[in-house]
DNA sequence: AGCAAAATTTGAACCGATCCAACGAAAGTG
DNA sequence: CACTTTCGTTGGATCGGTTCAAATTTTGCT
C-alpha cells in the first residue's frame, strides 16, 4: 500500500460501485446508510464491490448537501488560531465549549485569520451549523462577519453599548470592575494604575481615560469606567491614575511597569485588566524586589486557573468560564430564535496578592 | 431583527436572487464568486436583491460539493474533545499545528468521541482534507477509521511494531528512554521505579514488564524497553523494578507514588513515562516531604513547557513537538503520495529534578 | 453603417450523495 | 387461483452551488 495513499485521482463515487455491484444508486446508498433494508446477498455484493475498488465510504461532502446539518459548531476569533491553545482565557472557555459539544456529538472547527481579508473568507466559508464569536478583540468585525452568514451565532462578551441586539453572553465588566476598585480601595489604598487591555490595534503604551473611552473593545471601555466610578465614589482623583494599555503580552505589561514605576509617586495597587497581565506583572515585581502584598497590592480579572496557582495566589475577578461556555453551545444548537443577550455574575475572589496599604 | 436571526426557514438560494434580480444563477454567482467580470449595473442589482431577501452569501455546502476541497483539516483522538485544550503536550502539538495551518490558510477540525461507536461515525462523516491522528491512546482503532476514509491522514507517535505502513511522525522512544535510564545511572542510582503512561483501557495498578509487552499502546511499550535495556546494561536487575501503570492524571500517579513508597527499599529514582505524570509525581513528593533530588530524583518525557517551569524544574527527555505539528501538517496539505514515516531525534535537558544518588 | 473583436450573460452539466414515490416480485390469504 | 400485503429495488428529483462552451450584446474601427 501506498504511503499516506493513493495521492491523487480518486473518482470513485458510489455510483461507480453501484454500477459495478449491478444496483442502483440508491440500492448502493442504502447499503450504507441502512444496511437493514437491503437484502443480504445484495449487501454483500456491493459491500466487496466497494472494497474491490477502494471506495472510502459515502463522501460526506456529498451527504451534507442533503443532510443540511454540519454537526459542528464554529468558534471564530481575530487572533491567530494558536490563541485557542495559548491563551489561558481561551483554553478554559474552549475545554468547557468542547465538554458541551462532545455530550451532543457536535465537532468544533476553528475559524481565525490573521488579517482581515483571510478572516473574511474563512468565516464565510466556514462548514458549521452556527458560530460562537469570541469578541475579545476586533470583536465588531467579526460579529458583523458571523451575522452576514446568517446563521446562530453568539458573541462571547458583552458590549454595554451594542443595542443591536446581537446575541451574546458575557459578564458584567463594570460591576467586576467595580469589586476590583472597591477591594482595594476599602484596603486604604489610594495611589493607583490600571494595566489596560487593548484599546485599538495601535499597540501598546501609556494612555488616558478619553482614549479607553473610544475603544474599538467593550470590556476595556467597560472595565476602566467600572474602575473609575468607584474610585471617584472614594473620592480618589482618577485624573491621576496612570494607564498603560497592553497587548496582554509579557513585553507590553513589562514596559507598562517600568513606565509606571518609574515616576515619581509610585501607586500602591495595580488594576490589572486580565490575570494574564496580572501575572506577567507579579512576574515583574518579583524580579523588580517589590512585595506583593506587602508594598504593591494587585489584582487580577477573568479567573483562569493559572490565577490559584501563581506566586503569590492572584486575588481576581472571577468569571464563570465554564458556564459561559456550555450556555453559547446550547444557545446555538437549541437555537429557537427565543435567545438574546445574557448577562453572568462575577465573583471577587480574594488571594494573596492583595493586602492593606502599606503607608 | 431577531435575536439569534430568524431562527427556522431559511430556504433563499442563489437561485431565488437570480430570479428575483432577473438574471441567470450563473451571473447570480459570477457576483460572489468574481465581481469583477459582471458588469457594475446588474452586479448592483444582483446584490441589492441578495440584500432584501437577507440572503447571506452562497452557502458554503454547495460550494463544496463542486470545489472538492473542504480547505480543512481534521485532528482526531479517542480522548475527550477538552483534550486538546487540557494536555500539555497536546496543546503544545495543536499550537503547532494551527501556525502551521494559519500559514496556509487552512482551518482545523477537532474530531473526537467518548464512545467508539461515535468516534467511528464522527470520523467517517467529518469534513476534512485530511487527518492528523494523536495515537496517544487507542491508536490502531483510530488509525484503522482514519484509513478507511482514504484520505491523507498522518499518525502522530511511531509505533516500533507497525509496520503496516501507515504515514507516521513520532520519536525513537526506545532513543529517548535509554537516554532517560543512563542519566540515572551514571548518576549512581540503582533502584528504579517507573510511573507509567496507560498500556491498556484497563486503568490503572501495579504492572509487569510482561503486561507492558502487551500493551495496545507502542509509546508505552518502547519507553519501558528503552528504560530496562538501558538498566540493563548497567547490571540492575530489572525483575526488581516496581513498574506502576497510570492514566495520565494526579489520582493515579499519586496512588503509584502511593503504591511504590510503601514497600521496604524505596528507589531513589524514578522514571516518569510523561512530564505530566512527572509533575504530578513532584507534587506528591513535595507534600511528602521527600527531597528532589537529595532523596529522589525524576525524570521526565515529553519535554512540555510546564517542565521547565515546575519546582524544582524537571528533567525530560524533549521531544521537538512543535516541529512534529509543523511536519504533519505539511504532509497533509503536500500529500504527494511520497511520503511515509519520519522519526525525530529526542533529547536530554538536564534541570533540577535529578542530581546524585543519595546512597 | 458594417463587421470583427471584446465583453457579458446564459443555461446545461456536474459535484456526490439522500430521499421517496412507484414498481416488481415474493409471500400470505380466502 | 385471484388478490392483497410485505419486502426490496429502482430511478428521478433534490440539496446549493460552480463552471464553461456557446449565445448574445457592446464596443471599436473604418
Amino acid at each position: 500500500m501506498a504511503p499516506l495513499n493513493s495521492g491523487k485521482t480518486r473518482p470513485i463515487r458510489l455510483a461507480d460501485i453501484a454500477k459495478a455491484a449491478g444496483v442502483s444508486h440508491g440500492t448502493a446508498s442504502n447499503v450504507f446508510a441502512r444496511p437493514e433494508i437491503v437484502r443480504e446477498e445484495v449487501r454483500e455484493r456491493v459491500k466487496a464491490a466497494a472494497e474491490a475498488m477502494g471506495y472510502g465510504g459515502p463522501d460526506p461532502k456529498g451527504r451534507l448537501l442533503r443532510a443540511g446539518k454540519v454537526n459542528a459548531i464554529g468558534v471564530a476569533t481575530a487572533e491567530p488560531l494558536s490563541y485557542f491553545f495559548n491563551d489561558p482565557f481561551a483554553r478554559v472557555m474552549m475545554a468547557s465549549i468542547s465538554q458541551a459539544c462532545d455530550a451532543t456529538g457536535a465537532g468544533i472547527s476553528l475559524v481565525s485569520a490573521a488579517n482581515n481579508e483571510q478572516l473574511a473568507w474563512n468565516i464565510q466559508s466556514a462548514l458549521v451549523d452556527g458560530f460562537i464569536v469570541f469578541c475579545i478583540e476586533g470583536g465588531s468585525r467579526l460579529v458583523e462577519l458571523a451575522r452576514e452568514r446568517k446563521l446562530p451565532f453568539v458573541a462571547l462578551d458583552l458590549d454595554s453599548d451594542d443595542e443591536e441586539a446581537v446575541a451574546a453572553i458575557g459578564v458584567d465588566n463594570v460591576a467586576g470592575a467595580n469589586l476590583a476598585a472597591r477591594h482595594l480601595t476599602e484596603l486604604g489604598h489610594r495611589r493607583f494604575a490600571v494595566l489596560a487591555l487593548p484599546c485599538a490595534d495601535a499597540g501598546f503604551g501609556p494612555t488616558t481615560q478619553v482614549q479607553v473611552e473610544k475603544a474599538l473593545y467593550s470590556g476595556t471601555r467597560d472595565r476602566l469606567r467600572g474602575y473609575f466610578a468607584e474610585l471617584s465614589r472614594f473620592d480618589i482623583d482618577v485624573s491621576k491614575v496612570l494607564i498603560y494599555e497592553t497587548v496582554n503580552d509579557e513585553e507590553s505589561v513589562w514596559a507598562g511597569l517600568d513606565h509606571i514605576f518609574a515616576g515619581a509617586e509610585t501607586p500602591t495597587a495595580i488594576l490589572a485588566m486580565s490575570d494574564r497581565i496580572a501575572l506577567h506583572a507579579l512576574d515583574w515585581l518579583r524580579q523588580h524586589d517589590i512585595a506583593v502584598p506587602g508594598d504593591v497590592s494587585i489584582v487580577g480579572f477573568d479567573g483562569v486557573p493559572e490565577a490559584a496557582a501563581s506566586k503569590p495566589p492572584l486575588t481576581t475577578i472571577v468569571q464563570p468560564i465554564a458556564e459561559m461556555g456550555r450556555l453559547a453551545v446550547k444557545a446555538i444548537l437549541e437555537n429557537d430564535g427565543t435567545f438574546s443577550r445574557q448577562s453572568l455574575p462575577v465573583e471577587l475572589v480574594v488571594r494573596a496578592s492583595s493586602g492593606p496599604s502599606p503607608a
